[in-house]
DNA sequence: ATGTGC
């Protein structure tokens, strides 16, 4: 039986979670304790709720009634997803759990500000020009690693076993041509092992290259500095700042610039992510099943490892080098990408913003002790005065919040309010899906899509935009929006407008 | 998500 229809069977046994047991507070809604589950808090305006189909919200109950787990956060971007759905929050004080981080470690946001004002990118030779350094420099595509970089950014075997251990750190990011400055503007610019050293992950990435599947580590290094496929993208936008005084404070301390030009990235940890997470899933699939230990909800997709097992010390040293190796890919695109901008327009200067992680789990205080707060397609929210951010620049602001919404209605740039408290501070991670793929290329329309970029005047790398990748496949972003600001869990600072697009679009003849 | 699918 495979995974999915082992969900799907549960899906239909379930009861009902959706009917006399929720309660709305405001427009966010809270699922409230029934006889058979402790509670799951969900956040969503009465149509985003309707989104939610049946397998996602067993998905979510699943997970809640999992060992170890103590709270569960349902956003308003939530879809099915690996064990749980993507868009959730778990958390767990006692256990680790992979499918919870997700397949792609650290897959996460970057944005760069351009000191360039809206007119600079009017031209669209302009943009076609900058389209095609951008693309020459941090290429898109299934496999496919930087190309035409100075010799100064080859990543050899050296370098590579240094940056997946050390992450941003000054060496790595002067080896790379990264400005050493840009490692205060992540949310984490490197990762420890399972105890806290930077040699568990030396000895842990000694361990993994004597592996057969770890055989291609050169290979995947010189992944370094690329986007990959499926909703991964780069893209170039105008900054709309919000009219209001928070905005304002928010937009200073972020280092944002009303009507000037900022481009939005969106990967992860490539191949080498993908090679840890699926080596993990199989390792613990196969000692559960070794051992005969019930999986939660009979989902192979939720294996997990109890805190302090080898098991999980492992699972943290491999999910900590991944997430190195996507912390330096985003800072090498940025630093790829500002250099594309300097080719076609001399002089433009270029600072990061933020690189802010949903797809991770790290160690934060809740309820006043540590625990793993796994956020798998939900971002991190901390408002000001957060204890986490008083050695960061946004102790004053909390830090900025980067959602990626669609081209055609803008990504945001958001700011956490003291309620984010309710949600384990996270919020969703962009719109969601509302059309599985395979839907959406059989009920979207290509004419649909190419008149929408030509009416904002967007223009794309793709010869044919990804049908599944359309605007109309996401949720309504302007609701996810609302739903995370009536709840007040954060508010809005900026609204992204594209102007360009970078995509694979490799499979868009499919 | 992924050197792309039980």
């Amino acid at each position: 039986m495979s995974p999915t229809t082992m969900n799907r069977s549960h899906a239909e046994s379930r009861t009902s979670y959706t009917g006399p047991g929720m309660i709305a507070t405001g427009e966010a809604t809270a699922l409230l304790p029934t006889e058979t589950t402790p509670p799951i808090r969900v956040f969503g305006t009465e149509s985003i709720r309707d989104t939610f189909d049946d397998l996602c919200l067993q998905q979510a109950v699943n997970s809640r009634l999992a060992p170890g787990v103590t709270d569960l956060v349902l956003n308003p971007d939530a879809h099915c997803g690996y064990g749980a759905p993507v868009g959730c929050v778990m958390v767990s004080p006692t256990h680790i759990y992979p499918g919870p981080v997700g397949v792609d470690i650290k897959c996460s946001m970057s944005l760069l500000q351009l000191d360039l004002p809206t007119e600079a990118v009017d031209d669209r030779k302009v943009r076609r020009a900058l389209i095609s350094a951008i693309c020459q420099r941090t290429p898109t595509g299934a496999g496919k690693g930087q190309r035409s970089v100075t010799k100064a950014r080859h990543v050899n075997r050296s370098l590579g076993k240094q940056l997946v251990v050390e992450g941003a750190s000054a060496d790595v990011c002067r080896a790379l041509g990264i400005p050493t400055g840009w490692a205060m503007r992540c949310e984490d610019s490197f990762h420890l092992g399972h105890d806290d050293t930077a040699g568990a992950l030396e000895s842990r990435l000694e361990t993994l290259l004597q592996r057969r599947d770890m055989s291609n580590f050169s290979d995947k290094m010189q992944q370094l500095g690329s986007y990959g496929g499926g909703n991964h993208f780069g893209e170039c936008e105008v900054v709309e700042l919000a009219d209001d005084d928070q905005a304002r404070r928010c937009g200073d301390a972020f280092g944002l610039q009303d009507g000037k030009v900022a481009f939005l990235s969106h990967c992860g940890s490539r191949g080498f992510g993908h090679n840890l997470a699926s080596g993990q899933f199989s390792t613990l699939q196969s000692k559960f099943d070794r051992w005969g230990i019930p999986l939660p909800a009979g989902d192979r997709q939720l294996v997990y490892a109890p805190l302090g097992t080898d098991e999980a010390n492992d699972y943290l040293d491999d999910m900590a080098l991944g997430a190195n190796f996507a912390t330096v890919n985003h800072l090498l695109i940025n630093a790829l990408v500002l250099e594309a901008f300097q080719e076609v327009i001399p002089g433009t200067k270029g600072n990061l913003v933020y690189f802010i992680s949903h797809n991770i789990a790290r160690k934060e205080i809740v309820d006043n002790r540590p625990a793993w707060v796994h956020r798998k397609g939900a971002t991190r929210a901390m408002p000001a005065g957060h204890h986490s951010l008083a050695e960061t620049p946004f102790a004053k602001t909390g830090h900025p919040i980067l959602l990626p919404g669609n081209p055609r209605d803008g990504s945001a740039v958001m700011v956490a309010q003291p309620g984010a408290a309710a949600s384990c501070y996270s919020v969703n991670h962009g719109a969601g899906r509302v059309l599985g793929r395979r839907h959406a290329k059989r009920v979207l329309d290509q004419a649909t899509i190419d008149s929408e970029f030509e009416s904002n005047d967007i223009l794309s790398n793709c010869r044919q935009y990804p049908i599944d990748e359309a605007p109309a496949a996401y949720k309504d972003f302007n609701e996810v929006l609302r739903s995370v600001k009536s709840a007040g869990l954060a508010s809005e600072v900026a609204r992204l407008k594209a102007r360009f697009v970078i995509k694979d679009a490799s499979k868009a003849d499919d």
